[in-house]
DNA sequence: CAGCATTTTGCTCATTGTGCTCAGGGTGAG
DNA sequence: CTCACCCTGAGCACAATGAGCAAAATGCTG
């Protein structure tokens, strides 16, 4: 059981959030704090596996909680989710950098919530069943933690031998080039090079622009980044 | 620039991510360090914004000095790339834990780094932008951070390249600007403008004004939601 | 105030390209 | 030899677009 506490100034919805994550099976809610200075005294008493922390807090900032919590003992860490309404980006940035396995921006839904509890959960369960973890290892349980899709940067990678002829082939021209073309200059299908030009954009290896004027979906056309010497 | 710090115990090795570190445009190298205590206290001294950090040093293990990185003042915060061998997984949970912006494993290319470079610094880039953070946004960020694939837990929240493109068009005036304005700006039709445009106006992404004056129906004009304005 | 001309919007539908699934083949490990 | 996994291509569903038209909204005139 994933031993959860809930830090949040408003009863009520502290108590909406724990029987939120009553619901989520493999986890338990071991307490509720309204303030950080009760909060911080019974974490330090309970040892929860996992915060769920709001960053408004009565008596201090939830990320000075944080930054506090972080600085427990090795062996006492504890996963925290922040969970705000803030929406600034500062806050955002500060939480990520202090190590929050999530931010789940407020009003969320129970099922919301509870992908993220599970994805969580399944990310640490994986990672714990290897004894010898790969890049893509690693890139999955972290994507897990922070709510992405699974997909590691590693895949799509130059390591690729079609990945690394489509690269060499948009090298080769200032034009930006369609699948269709990408395709017909290496004798690979259409959706072969749609596949992993749409994977390259995702990485930032490629630039995406689209070329309107007709009817029917657009045409994607794919360009080098201009810095991509080396 | 992204003033980044090296810490790593072999001296070739150090030189080596030196070098990568250099070819990738927007980061410079301001420092390396072989053993632990140096390293804090050039990082004290130098103030970098990133640090690269192996686990095996000499005189104190990674996480340990990871640890004591993050207890800095929060103005202080550094990212940290956690660069290992290390394969097992509590070393990976535990540098994930206390917030290390990347983890890396070692042996890896310059190609590598450079696209988890690149991506970490649009990460943050891009959050800057923000002031009105959404919960795809925030998950975009740390996938980013993460090395993962951009796409969200959330469903729906993968863009569409021509509302972003509409966005951003709109987002460089001050004016507003009518659907066939806006279609010409692009080279879109105006019927695709119009469609995506009163969608921006129904999520309350664009403000809708209209305006008078001729026979006929009013012209739609639609304006970014900043407020410019002091 | 009604009617009309004008202008723009909103919508439908045909078209076109993308994204995705599935099957087949190849390769490597056991 | 078998099985699992990965890559690829074929093909299909559907997403995205533009053309064009009906209708809505406005201002002007009688």
């Amino acid at each position: 059981m994933i031993r959860t506490f809930i830090i949040e100034d408003d009863f009520r919805v502290a108590d909406i959030h724990s029987a939120y994550v009553s619901k989520v099976p493999g986890f338990e809610v071991i307490g509720k704090a309204h303030t950080a200075a009760a909060a911080y005294e019974a974490v330090l008493e309970l040892q929860p596996d996992l915060v769920l922390l709001d960053l408004y807090l009565p008596d201090q900032h939830g990320l000075e909680l944080f930054a506090k919590l972080q600085q427990l003992p090795r062996g006492q860490k504890i996963d925290v989710f922040v969970i705000s309404a803030a929406r600034d980006s500062a806050s955002v940035k500060e939480a990520l950098q202090l190590g929050a396995a999530n931010y789940i921006v407020k009003p969320f839904s129970q099922v919301q919530l509870a992908d993220r509890l599970i994805a969580y959960k399944e990310a640490f369960q994986r990672l714990a069943e290897k004894t010898d973890v790969s890049q893509a290892d690693v890139d999955r349980v972290a994507a897990l933690m922070r709510g992405s899709k699974v997909e590691s940067m590693e895949t799509g990678s130059a390591k690729n031998p079609t990945v690394e002829a489509i690269r060499t082939y948009l090298a080769k021209t200032t034009d930006a080039l369609s699948a269709s073309e990408v395709a017909e200059g290496l004798g690979i299908s259409r959706a072969t090079a749609q596949r992993y030009l749409s994977q390259m954009v995702d990485r930032k290896l490629l630039h995406l622009e689209l070329q309107y004027g007709t009817a029917g979906r657009p045409i994607n056309k794919y360009r080098n980044h201009r810095h991509s010497s080396i």
